[in-house]
DNA sequence: AAGGCCGAGTCACACGTGAG
DNA sequence: CTCACGTGTGACTCGGCCTT
């Protein structure tokens, strides 16, 4: 709880005692002392008055005194409204509610403990008659509330009375006052009860005019708050009217002035004085200064943005122009074309240039060498990622960083499988890590891998996004095995060759399960019964199943033990694929040719992909194989395997063959 | 369920003070 | 005397709790 001024000693509790003050006193009378004590609150209490004569008794007009009571003089009006601002209970300062119907000024903290609230005076004051209430001005706001509570139109508390809440000390001086009158009747003093009704009745009248003209001091009380808000509304914009006219005499531009209009030392309720003027007026410059800055600042910002969009366009014409389509993928992003310097200078020239989109026509002729060496530099360095098995081990120990340009792309080698470890990236999918294949796939791989342009050594080193793309031993050396089974060449054999062998195998890892699985199950099983049934893979589903099914298990540890089916079995299982319709087919196989001819992307399904080439190639009427074309590798990747059933024999095999392998 | 009670947090503004 | 600045505190709001 906060403490206050008085509770902290800081002030004394001044007195208000209604009746040993007169009128006359209050504004001025004879006693001295009391006057000096409250002329000393008052001038605690700033409230601040353009005209020095307000919160004199000339503007009390204002308030509407036309009903006027006979307890409460024109003078005692204005104590209350303009005397001094303190707590009429407490003393507190700067008590700006006044409660007219209690007639007084109340702190919150004694409304809060004062105040009865009607439905708890039964409880509180159980020895008092409860009619004593309808003969005491009550207040409708209590001290938990600034505002009376009202509801809208449809509640059924809309036309509810508000709540009344009466100050204790007035529930004692009419308990008093009522106990006598009745006192008088059990004594049975002649005419007592007359008197009591008479009482009873002029009360009742009292209150109602009170509270009646309560509403109407309340309703003037805002509408006189307004008028001041707006007198000084009227001031703070005369003032900044007077210092924005000064500056501009002094050369400042108007835009900046609106900028600073809401600047603390503007937007004051303070007459502008010549002192404050020389002040304030250093500190304004600075401010005006800022804020010009960041205008400019920000116009610049502006500026470049327009340019960058025009030098975007014009590089987008310029590929129209002069690379066909299909190699666009290949192309470096536009963010890094528009951050080399040959269109870089020409966006950054000075704002008062204009600059079009034929500003960057003559830069953009030079481009094309510039990418030309980029799209080298980065096959080189993906080549030199790609490591050379020496004869004597698998294990690695040269790359292919100096293999000449003659030999085989080493990209292309079914062993050179990449991976890309940036969150978020394009070649993720269903969360396992995917694959990177290929030399076309890889070049088109838009992580912002590879600098662009490639850095001369007297140019500025740009910051380099961090390489997340790479070579994976783990899936080479299952690419590597495939390649095994099927008797290839491990250091000549490309992606192309194994697509084009299509063999089918299984995975060693999950028959060995299934085989358990049949021996728990019964030993009685007939020899039918025992065949394992295993998926036939192709060499890029068996990729696909490691990365999948086995990345996150202990199998991981034998990572190549993809076997290959038996000649028969790999038959049957092709034939089974020819004659099942492919579940993928017409799915998520389709890839635009116009853009994307011989470059894996993500698939998509056959409308979508004719959606893509009529509305981004302008191709009324696309047809398939010449602007789109199904793609049976992701097919292969994504369809369910082909269920073939496995005999001991061939499992015998595949576990002599583990065992001979973990010997060697 | 209505409506008052009550504590906590935030905001705006008046006051106190010291400098010029 | 005027002003800037820091401080104290009443006003106000919100939301949960309690009573009727």
């Amino acid at each position: 709880m906060v403490q206050t001024r008085r509770q902290s000693g800081k002030v004394s509790i001044p007195r208000y005692d209604e009746d040993d003050l007169s009128d006359e006193e209050r504004v001025g009378g004879a006693n001295v002392h009391k006057r000096r004590r409250i002329s000393e609150f008052g001038k605690r209490r700033k409230i601040r008055r353009s005209n020095p004569k307000d919160g004199k008794l000339s503007i009390l007009p204002s308030m509407p005194l036309d009903i006027l009571f006979e307890d409460m003089s024109e003078a005692r009006w204005a104590e209350l409204l303009y005397g001094a601002t303190n707590c009429h209970l407490c003393g507190t300062m700067n008590i700006f509610n006044i409660d007219f119907a209690l007639r007084r000024r109340l702190c919150l903290s004694c409304k809060k403990t004062n105040l009865v609230y009607s439905g708890k005076f039964s409880k509180k004051f159980p020895e008092f008659d409860p009619v004593i209430l309808d003969l005491i001005p009550y207040a409708t706001i209590s001290g938990w509330r600034s505002f009376q509570r009202s509801y809208p139109p449809n509640h059924k508390l809309h036309n509810k009375p508000p709540s009344k809440y009466f100050l204790e000390s007035d529930i004692y001086s009419m308990a008093q006052t009522f106990g006598l009158l009745t006192k008088n009747i059990h004594m049975r003093k002649p005419g007592a009860k007359a008197k009591l009704e008479e009482f009873k009745k002029e009360r009742v009248e009292f209150v109602k005019d009170v509270v009646e003209y309560a509403r109407v001091c309340e309703g003037w009380a805002v509408e006189e708050y307004k008028r001041l808000s707006g007198l000084k509304d009227e001031v703070v914009t005369i003032r900044r009217n007077e210092i924005t006219s000064r500056l501009r005499s002094l050369g400042y531009d108007q835009f900046d002035l609106n900028a600073i209009s809401w600047s603390r030392h503007v937007h004051q309720y303070k007459d502008l004085t010549e002192r404050s003027w020389n002040i304030m007026l250093p500190k304004l410059e600075s401010e005006i200064k800022a804020r010009r800055e960041a205008r400019l600042r920000a116009e610049r910002h502006q500026l470049i943005r327009i340019r960058k969009r025009l030098a975007a366009s014009a590089y987008r014409n310029w590929k129209v122009k002069n690379i066909p389509g299909r190699d666009w993928s290949l192309l470096p992003q536009d963010s890094q074309v528009l951050s080399w310097e040959g269109l870089g200078s020409a966006i950054e020239v000075d704002s008062d240039v204009v600059v079009g989109e034929e500003s960057f026509e003559g830069v953009l002729g030079g481009l094309e060498e510039v990418i030309e060496k980029w799209k080298v530099d980065k096959k080189r360095k993906l080549v030199s990622l790609v490591p050379v098995a020496t004869p004597s081990s698998s294990s690695i120990s040269e790359s292919h960083a100096q293999v000449q340009d003659g030999d085989a792309n080493p990209l292309d080698l079914a062993t050179s499988i990449f991976i890309c470890t940036r969150p978020h990236c394009s070649s993720f999918r269903s969360r396992a890590l995917q694959p990177v294949l290929g030399t076309s796939q890889l070049l088109s791989h838009t992580c912002p891998c590879f600098t662009f342009p490639i850095s001369d050594s007297n140019s500025t080193p740009r910051v380099a996004a961090p390489f997340e793309l790479r070579f994976s031993e783990d899936l080479s050396r299952v690419a590597k095995s495939l390649v095994e089974c099927v008797g290839g060449d491990v250091a000549r054999m490309t992606m192309k060759d194994m697509d084009k062998r299509d063999a089918r195998f299984f995975c060693g890892a999950c028959a060995r399960v299934e085989r358990s699985g049949l021996r728990e199950g019964d030993e009685q099983l007939q020899d039918e019964e025992k065949k394992l049934e295993v998926g036939a893979l192709s060499w890029r589903a068996c990729i696909n199943h490691l990365m999948t099914i086995h990345r996150t298990q202990e199998e991981h540890q034998e990572l190549s033990d993809f076997r290959l089916l038996p000649p028969v079995l790999e038959q049957q299982a092709i034939a089974q694929e020819f004659c099942e319709p492919d579940p993928a087919f017409g799915q998520c196989a389709w890839l635009c040719a116009c853009c994307d001819c011989h470059v894996y992307c993500r698939g998509t399904s056959r409308v979508g992909v004719i959606t893509h080439v009529q509305t981004q190639h302008d191709v009324e009427n696309p047809l398939e194989d010449e602007h789109f074309v199904f793609d049976s590798r992701i097919t292969k990747l994504l369809r369910p395997p082909q269920v073939v059933r496995l005999d001991e024999e061939t499992l015998f095999g595949l576990h002599a063959h583990a065992t001979d392998h973990k010997k060697l």
